[in-house]
DNA sequence: GTTTAATAGTTGCTATGGCAACTAAATATA
DNA sequence: TATATTTAGTTGCCATAGCAACTATTAAAC
């Protein structure tokens, strides 16, 4: 083989997003909430009632995820879906008391886990990794 | 919020990596192949005759994974399942002649893809990503 | 040698992710 | 106004991803 598959660097950074979603994921796990779950909850907790078009396109997500995302999180009883009565296509997202009250819980959580993933990693570096990671979204583009 | 959706490095590099496997995956599509089940591919065409369990070390997925992108290609006819005789729990997979004469198409498209998401990014540069990449890993462990 | 452990692989479940096709509703056009 | 188009959301399908629980087989312990 030329090139080893380690040296992809899409299967580098592959497997990197799947261990760091992992860790997330065993960390949110007691609030009930999904890594990508607690994405949608994260907007919602600085403004609820956007629509789902509004949530799909901030999270840059397909609109059938969010859909089921949101399903879950109803089924769950973080979230109400209302339908906008000026144009009834749309559903607004509010939070229930319950997906309010997690806000405290879940928000210095994830603060440091960030924190833990990037503790030995300079400002430079993390500069210079958001900087290629762009230019490689731009360069599949 | 304190931090945004964007700041957090862990969703930066989510968003990358889908980005980057929604183009691999299309330009895999012609020849009826998903990214991951490439990258299975490409460790038989280097020696075929592993065992799910190599696969399943090799790759860091786990095995159940392995078992069904296995099942999948088999059903596609580029792979062999083939139960070992001296400890019959084992299976060795093998490359059937189509599966093999995908290989002469589908390396150069990876190479090629490889050099496209590159571009424009030094060799340094790389070397800090994969650095960094190593250490968030380390981080969450 | 029989019981117990470990190992290899499979199946079920949940969560993501995106495309295609669909419904319902609103808007644009003829 | 009636028709066509666009938009918001849903459902179906397939591909990943990993955990738990299961079967079959082998190895270890007694």
């Amino acid at each position: 083989m030329n090139i080893s598959l380690k040296e992809y660097i899409s299967i580098f950074i592959h497997q990197t997003d799947l261990k760091i979603t992992s860790c997330v994921k065993e960390r949110l796990a007691r609030f009930n909430l999904a890594p990508e779950q607690n994405l949608i909850m994260m907007l919602l907790w600085e403004r609820d009632g956007r629509t789902q078009q509004e949530l799909s396109e901030q999270l840059e997500k397909d609109k059938t995820n969010i859909t089921r995302m949101l399903s879950s999180l109803e089924q769950k009883g973080f979230i109400k879906r209302i339908i906008e009565t000026c144009d009834r296509r749309s559903t607004r997202i509010f939070l229930t008391e319950e997906g309010k009250a997690l806000e405290c819980h879940v928000i210095p959580l994830t603060d440091e886990f960030h924190r833990i993933i990037t503790s030995g990693v300079t400002e430079e570096e993390l500069a210079i990794v958001r900087r290629v990671l762009s230019k490689m979204r731009e360069n599949v583009n």
